[in-house]
DNA sequence: CAGTGGTCTAGACCACTGC
DNA sequence: CAGTGGTCTAGACCACTGT
């Protein structure tokens, strides 16, 4: 029948637990191209005859591969190849003065740019005591005016975000207020005076919380970016601290280093 | 006794999994600070005889918790709260002119002023046809030449790279050697000519593969870091790709964006 | 309806750790 | 040695999918 499985048999002997080796054959049976994007891997039951194993050796190694980020179980249909979405390349002058697109934000400009559908929810405006970590991007400990919310692309979250600025900046302006206006809130504190001089960004990655999880629809084996962006004005003044999470499997992110 | 599953209960006929339940449960624990770093968890008996479950849905709460990135089971001992390792920060200037240790390579330069103790090993060096994504960067399809190593602080491997320099550049010069002597290949790549003006450096984040799991002895529920940076001298020449891989719960990576 | 994956039970044997 | 996690079996019932 010319299935993936032909020939390949384990070794219960060996000192590599078998449903390790079954999911070395179906790995290396990815890695080859046998099987591809979209493609269904063996069902359990085909798994459980072809190697004469327990439901649950069988199961283990499906989700060997689906920890690795390499498959994807959809109950009642099967498990199949993972399908890697489109992927959104950041740019390292996408904060630039020049690319701020006036009338609207830059999510959603760029998007549309590549012909996908931008969405911006759950936005929610807060005042409060800046948390300790974003107190010392600050370089101050007093109360900060908290703006979050999530990125859609077609329909699919990929990115919340969180801003904080000192609410002796922001109190009573547009940057309280839950649409902050054309060019968004950089534009809003450069006509406050804060013209901003340069960004800096921390970038790290680990496996994402139950509530990011959540909120950016994971599914299991992806990991999420966190940026953490500080925005400084030319007195040298930290403005803004910007607090990204995003699913790593949709985004590249592009840097310049200098060389001298 | 004060253990931390006291007075907690699972409810079988919710929607939510029994092991799912449980999973939160300790998740909460930790997230509490009920336990804290290098804390054993309850053991699967103890699971087994509080919440009134088979041995496999203890299981599988616990690999919750593992695949997480959250705890870390040893055999034989328990299931533990994870340890951070000490992060490195990597500064955006760390491969400006002024930074070039002569004498030693930067990675071993870095980490002795915090203390470490850095090795280099499994270090090859060989001549190629340019993978395809390689060429791309380098903007040329000729042969290269690739060195390849792996970096460990105080015994723990953290980080492959693999650089990547046009056979027509590097091919008969200390770049083709395996030790290409003070200041490293960039001041070999600069002594030929070539001043290096500025890199490029694309960041991505995923699970590892199994060949980077063996190489970097990673843990479950730890992704990685992929940079790949590329060097350009001042006539606009791309002269290196540089290919790295970290681990990437020991690495927070610091940028700089322009703002006009 | 048949086929798929999701959850759970009850038991077995093994390998590793620390006393 | 007792206690721990690692692997594996054999079976059950359920929920979801597509025909």
């Amino acid at each position: 029948m010319g299935g993936v499985l032909d020939g390949l048999a384990v070794d219960p002997g060996s000192d590599r637990a078998v449903f390790r080796q079954i999911a070395d054959q179906l790995r290396a049976a990815i890695r080859d191209g046998h099987l591809t994007e979209g493609d269904r891997l063996p069902s359990e039951a085909q798994l459980i005859d072809h190697y004469g194993v327990a439901r649950m050796t069988a199961r283990n190694a499906l989700q060997v591969l689906e920890i690795e980020g390499l498959t994807l179980a959809e109950h009642g249909r099967g498990v199949f190849v993972r399908k890697r979405p489109p992927v959104r390349r950041l740019a390292s002058d996408r904060f630039a003065r020049r690319h701020r697109k006036e009338g609207k934000a830059a999510f959603i400009a760029e998007s549309e740019q590549v012909g996908a559908q931008a969405d911006v929810d759950m936005i929610r405006v807060d005042e409060m005591p800046a948390p300790p970590e974003i107190a010392e991007h600050l370089n101050s400990t007093g109360r900060v005016v908290v703006r979050s919310r999530r990125y859609s692309l077609n329909g699919t979250p990929v990115e919340t975000a969180t801003s904080y600025i000192p609410a002796d900046l922001a109190r009573g302006t547009p940057i309280a207020d839950p649409n902050p206006g054309p060019g968004g809130i950089y534009a809003r504190l450069e006509e406050l005076g804060h013209t901003l001089e340069r960004f800096t960004e921390e970038v790290s990655a680990r496996m994402p919380t139950q509530d990011e999880a959540r909120l950016l629809a994971m599914v299991p084996g992806v990991p999420v970016f966190r940026l953490v962006r500080t925005a400084f004005d030319v007195e040298g003044r930290a403005v803004e601290v910007c607090d990204t999470i995003m699913s790593a499997d949709a985004y590249v992110l592009n840097y310049e280093l200098p060389a001298h």
